[in-house]
DNA sequence: ATTTATATTGCAATAGAGTTGCATAAATAA
DNA sequence: TTATTTATGCAACTCTATTGCAATATAAAT
């Protein structure tokens, strides 16, 4: 979720054309509070303006590969979608309820990761860390 | 990975039948340095003795449910199966090659992870915490 | 030991998520 | 305007996983 990020500048500094779709795309992901499946997006999207499954999931890959969006992998079997961190959010972890299958955003303090001993010495490179905590929710507890 | 693990103990505790499928499956896990995919234990499975690919879905669901077993899911499409934290081996991150797709178990001090506050608050159940490192691993470096 | 019940496995068909190839449309450059 | 490149749509397909039901095998009861 961002209030002051201009997602056509994202677009264009990240040197993709900021076509009506993908801007659409971004700011679906970027306006909500929690990461979003390809569906939520498609769905979402295809209420205002038709636009084909393909094309999202392309869209996607694309935000992804520029480093604009983030893939996180759930408890299940789908994807979602965030707003990858930038100068205006932090990387933070996500709670999954394998009940209803909401994916939510923790704030990034709640959770603390040191490995800078590890870093140091990894052979390999390192692009992202995800950290994931699965359960249930507060309302599905309830019943 | 368990040198010390009595497979058919486990499944015994765990209120399941010792049958030889499950066992086979458990002991394949159990064995291995690494967390593997369906269709690693199914190929593995079937090299000795025939077993149909719903049979390992089913057997895995039971393991993960009966928590022997943990399913980790990677940056990728398939899960992956590992042995479940026990008196004998802690909870630890992996490591996933975006590249070649081999998922690695790291070792339980490379992070720490700090969250007690925030369990404390927590409204809802934790199950489980899963940490996992994508990038390209050594020998996908190389390439 | 034979029958009955229960639990486990196999097989075929299906679902869901994601991908590919090629056609069409839109945007940029010449 | 025409040519070229880029983006989108459509259909078919792949891969992972699940479901329903039949066939076996195992355990329980008589």
């Amino acid at each position: 979720m961002c209030n002051q990020c201009n997602y056509k500048e994202l677009l264009v500094e990240a040197d993709l054309e900021p076509t009506e779709k993908r801007l659409r795309v971004l700011e679906i992901i970027g306006n909500n509070a929690f990461p979003l499946s390809v569906s939520d997006i498609h769905d979402t999207l295809d209420r205002s303006k038709s636009i084909n499954r393909v094309t999202v999931y392309r869209i996607l890959d694309l935000l992804v590969e520029k480093e604009l969006v983030d893939r996180i992998s759930t408890g299940g079997r789908a994807s979602y979608y965030g707003l990858a961190p930038n100068e205006f959010h932090q990387a933070h972890p996500h709670f999954y309820c394998k009940i209803c299958g909401r994916m939510d955003c923790l704030s990034p303090e709640t959770v603390s990761v040191q490995m800078t001993g590890f870093l140091k010495n990894f052979p390999g490179r390192i692009d992202k860390l995800e950290l994931r905590l699965d359960g249930v929710c507060k309302n599905c507890l309830k019943q």
